[in-house]
DNA sequence: TCTAGAGTTTACACTGTGTCAATTGACAAA
DNA sequence: TTTGTCAATTGACACAGTGTAAACTCTAGA
């Protein structure tokens, strides 16, 4: 039956989420992902062709249980270009904590494996319209500050909000998430919108 | 003679500096390293005890070429807070181009090892204290806009600074190193100095 | 009862790091 | 000239981790 199938395969990715974000996607080997999925590691392999593939579906079923649309929902409802932005950092900064260690993962597998490198780009690319849509806003409600291009300001917003800027300030400089997101707030007003 | 010894050394450093600059810090081997260098590769390990040895003795030895010390001159003597502010940036942003390759191979095996993880960490460290030099001579001045406190600040603008945000901006925003340093500028200025 | 599918075990190829032992070649001191 | 030392060489190997392959087991449906 391919209902088993599909069920091993969750219980894949849920072991996969659950011992990523308990190591903090540090150290984490195919062995360990079918240890704590209780299967054999190669039957990991009848699942996902690799590590990368594997990191990538955990990504993508991630975004399904944590419901990416519905927390992306007030930002894109959002009356003005001033508060698009300010509820885009809102809902980034409270997801981020919430996929660092799928994330990690990734983003320390692009030394050796190409196609890590690939789906992490991927993933970047999409939040990169999200910060061109906010800045885009902001821009056609004539509040962009001046001196910036919609483009410019977007490559800059989006470059702030990447995830090892989070990772530095809150592992390094021990900020909390609530921290984080009220100053990328203040920094991105501060730059982005007029006066 | 001891002096062969260092000259071989100096020659893997050169070597690894040529060959990481040449491939972005992407995939190079022990055996790469030996190749171009000219000697084989268990011979690499009779002057580096490890792969993040050699990479935390090249970004040191990088330093020294690049005569880091003439270089952070300029915003040391700056006479107040926000020339310091500048002139840091206008130093790092055009710092980082120069090491980007080694300094990608180094943040590159955190992943797999400690010994290069704890060597990055010491690099962004020294960097740290800059940052927090240059806000605390704008604090000093009663120029740091209101709502930050020097720690803050310097935390924040530590991070902005961080390499992968160079590298995000450069590679898949296409900017020039004269952008990215124009710009830093313009962000800071209008984060952290009051008015 | 036969078959297909999912999973298991065991084994192996491949890559890259790091270690070890035996050897060579050069140079310096006795 | 001999001896000792030191850098470097070659070749072999241990170890980890990914990915492949083959042969076997167990279950459920036709």
């Amino acid at each position: 039956m391919s209902s088993q199938n599909i069920e091993t395969r969750t219980r894949i990715l849920e072991a996969t989420v659950r011992i990523l974000e308990e190591h903090g996607g540090r150290g984490v080997r195919m062995s360990d992902i079918a240890r704590e999925s209780g299967i054999s590691r190669q039957a990991v392999y009848l699942h996902f062709a690799s590590r990368a593939e594997l990191l990538d579906a955990t990504t993508k079923y991630r975004d399904e249980v944590l419901d990416l649309d519905r927390r992306l929902a007030p930002s894109r409802a959002a009356k003005g270009g001033v508060e698009r932005l300010a509820l885009y950092i809102e809902f980034w900064g409270n997801y981020v904590p919430e996929i660092y260690g799928v994330a990690k993962a990734l983003l320390l597998a692009q030394d050796t494996d190409e196609a890590a490198a690939a789906a992490w780009q991927g993933r970047m690319l999409a939040m990169r319209d999200g910060c061109r849509a906010a800045i885009d806003a902001l821009h056609s409600d004539g509040q962009l500050a001046p001196g910036w291009t919609p483009k410019n300001a977007a490559d800059v917003l989006w470059t702030m909000l990447l995830v090892p800027n989070w990772e530095n300030l809150t592992a390094e400089c021990g900020w909390s998430t609530q921290q984080y997101v009220r100053c990328m707030k203040t920094v991105v007003e501060r730059t982005f919108v007029k006066e």
